[in-house]
DNA sequence: TAAAGTAATGTTATATAATAACGTTTGGAT
DNA sequence: ATCCAAACGTTATTATATAACATTACTTTA
């Protein structure tokens, strides 16, 4: 079981988070032989500042304000589905934004543990999972591609703070 | 495991999907007290129509017929709305649409096994996914709450299409 | 029955998210 | 130098969803 619970919903030197993220960005581009525009790297960079998703237009704002000049939704997206199909990031449709993918390469599709309080997201790869969703779907008939399985409740901290009344941290 | 599979790929008698809906939706709305209006049982009605997910601005235009005078997006929306409170339907994220659900009753939530090919969408309501599932965030310590999973695929019927070269019923 | 209250609906406007279509730039290959 | 293709810019539009407030219709109570 692979998972990023531990680094995301706790305090860590993000630092690390991002550049893995673009070591690892560079790499699968230049594996798949295609060009990681400063754009896009930026939009890479944006989406992973922090663990919690952020949306098309906020991408926007902040792409325009770091490069001074205006930036088009088109823009966005293209770097967006750039980076979607690259496996680079993913879209929660359930929140309209995206979020870094911490680990690729992994072969197993994800979960994504969002947190309803902090609004960090997790990512969770689980072979166990996997099996248990294909077996299901066998047992319908279906022939399964592809999942996005997105789940709501609290992280650790938030869990704690809750009880405590401790503050969240943001 | 309920699941409405066996019916929602297959040619059957849709009125009795229907009307098994409308049932049920009656009943739980004298059960909680609440008042199902014209506007309310004719949008249920509509997203029951079939077993594919459908949109709200299509909603929005056949309702419009229907009642043959203007309808605008808060109407739907509140209807909508209000279903999906009672859990009558359900949103599917990744396709911005509404399906109506089989087993509103159900205590466990819900996989939707989405065909690509046809569209349909059939829901599966399992207790071992939810035991996993809740096992999975356990060892994250994450506090699960709610669940949206959407699983990507092809319908039996489809499956044989694509490789017997058959077309697909519509 | 009139007045008041409340739930539902209507109306207008706007916010938010995403894409289509086409033009321009730029940096190699020939 | 010319051509080509990828990336990006630009404008417009489509799609999805909600906010804010007005109106209607039904109910209940004085």
């Amino acid at each position: 079981m692979m998972s990023n619970a531990r680094t995301a919903y706790h305090i860590h030197d993000h630092e690390r988070c991002i550049n893995a993220a673009l070591q690892l960005t560079r790499d699968i581009c230049q594996k798949n032989k295609v060009n990681l525009t400063p754009t896009k790297e930026q939009v890479l960079k944006l989406i992973w500042q922090s663990h919690r998703p952020i949306g098309a237009y906020q991408i926007q704002d902040q792409l325009a304000r770091i490069s001074r000049k205006a930036v088009a939704p088109p823009t966005v997206y293209r770097a967006l589905q750039f980076l979607t199909k690259l496996g680079l990031i993913h879209k929660i449709h359930s929140l309209n934004s995206f979020i870094g993918c911490p680990f690729p390469n992994s072969p197993q599709s994800n979960l994504f543990l969002i947190c309803e309080k902090c609004g960090n997201v997790a990512e969770v790869s689980c072979r166990n999972v996997d099996y248990l969703l294909q077996e299901t779907c066998e047992n319908a008939n279906f022939n399964l591609n592809s999942k996005n399985i997105e789940l709501f409740g609290l992280c650790v901290l938030c869990n704690e703070s809750k009880s405590t009344q401790k503050l969240a941290i943001d």
